[in-house]
DNA sequence: TCCTCGATCAATGCATCCAATCAGTACTGT
DNA sequence: ACAGTACTGATTGGATGCATTGATCGAGGA
């Protein structure tokens, strides 16, 4: 049986909540009512809150409470320069090491996400598109990248919401998909690294690109 | 006045004694010898290492007590293979954005390396060439690199003691070192960033060699 | 109006206690 | 000799009490 601690169920839940969304960056997480809702002490609240510090998801503010890391568009640009690297370097080892049944899986994942794309269902893009990516670190031969990937993704996830809003951004989002599957397949380790890298950080480009224009909309309101 | 929770004391000095080789990898870490060590209790012991086992240095194996990590060759080679990614990454960065000062102090760090492999002096190697990797990845531009970087740094430190006693480790090191400055210096990106993976990689090489020569003459022991 | 001082109270760190659990071992019967 | 079993002690997760700290905010003064 699955002897499950407290705080890792604690941690479990409030990680799925902050990065599903359902607590924002900048929220507070109050420790008496968190006590409440999962129905015991500090020590198992206080753990958890420890361990998703640590992993980046919340910050601990000494003496004034613990929040859902919000992260500035500095470190976000730092976090997702980063993300880009391990995602290129996933893609190259991937090209040189994907096996037979991993190049087909990585290729349901990819049909997965076009039969979204073309319903136009972000929501369920994004499933098939963690899935598409999850093959990629699954299949890198690195487990070690593959966690660090994961983790990074995770942190990364709540910023990430605001790109669908992104006109055109699936579709484009899918062609890059392609061209990863494409170079992983023909073994071009080079060109999976490259697209692998590219597809991030065009993210990071667009995600500015948004900032700021939301930027410039709010300023007038102030 | 910086108030340091006693758990934050321990977890410190346990770190650098892990990092420094005071403890070796798999030898067990007695809770209640280290609450007399340190003059507290269980807790703080037990959150420092709770934050030990999430950074990679300690694992806590349930109901069997906690050990200084111990890393197969294979979860080595991983750790290897990104900290290569990331090595490169900051060389990359740097040679596009690194400043004046920063320039010059990565000269100064380089002939303090350059002091120490005359002297034939390994531990003073040790700290230069600890400086020498620090400002890259300051002058990388990029602050969660820079964490990222220092942190794995930290894991892998108590197996690259070993690679000291490579014959004329010392003096090669050096030699890249140079080739990594003379890019950033030069703006050259792609030289840097294949540069400074490759300082990396070429030392999990020696390693792997070493560990298996190591096996092959430890083999006949038993 | 702005600043300073002090009171208040939430947050925190730590100690200690309790109970459940599991690894390792000694024991038992076949 | 061996398999199965019961026991024991160490380890751990969790609860709670207590003292300390520092953020916050209001009163009083410049």
């Amino acid at each position: 049986m699955a002897r499950v601690p407290e705080s890792q169920r604690v941690r479990d839940a409030l990680e799925n909540a902050i990065v599903d969304g359902r607590y924002r960056p900048g929220e507070r997480l109050d420790p008496s009512q968190l006590e409440q809702q999962f129905g015991c002490s500090r020590t198992p609240i206080r753990e958890a809150l420890q361990a998703l510090e640590r992993s980046g998801l919340v910050s601990i503010r000494p003496k004034q409470g613990t929040y859902v890391t919000e992260l500035s568009l500095a470190e976000l640009a730092d976090r997702f320069e980063v993300m880009a690297e391990l995602e290129g370097m996933a893609a190259r080892l991937c090209a040189r090491r994907i096996d037979r049944g991993q190049l087909e899986e990585l290729h349901h994942a990819l049909q997965e996400c076009q039969l979204y794309e073309q319903k136009g269902d972000s929501d369920g893009y994004y499933y098939a598109n963690a899935w598409f990516h999850g093959v990629i670190y699954d299949a890198c031969g690195n487990e070690y990248l593959r966690q660090q990937a994961h983790s990074l993704r995770r942190v990364l996830q709540p910023y990430r919401r605001l790109q669908l809003r992104v006109p055109d951004r699936m579709r484009r989002s899918l062609a890059e998909h392609r061209v990863i599957a494409e170079a992983i397949e023909t073994g071009e380790t080079e060109a999976a690294e490259n697209a692998g890298r590219d597809h991030v950080l065009v993210q990071v480009k667009e995600f500015s690109q948004l900032v700021r224009t939301w930027r410039e909309v709010t300023a007038g309101n102030r």
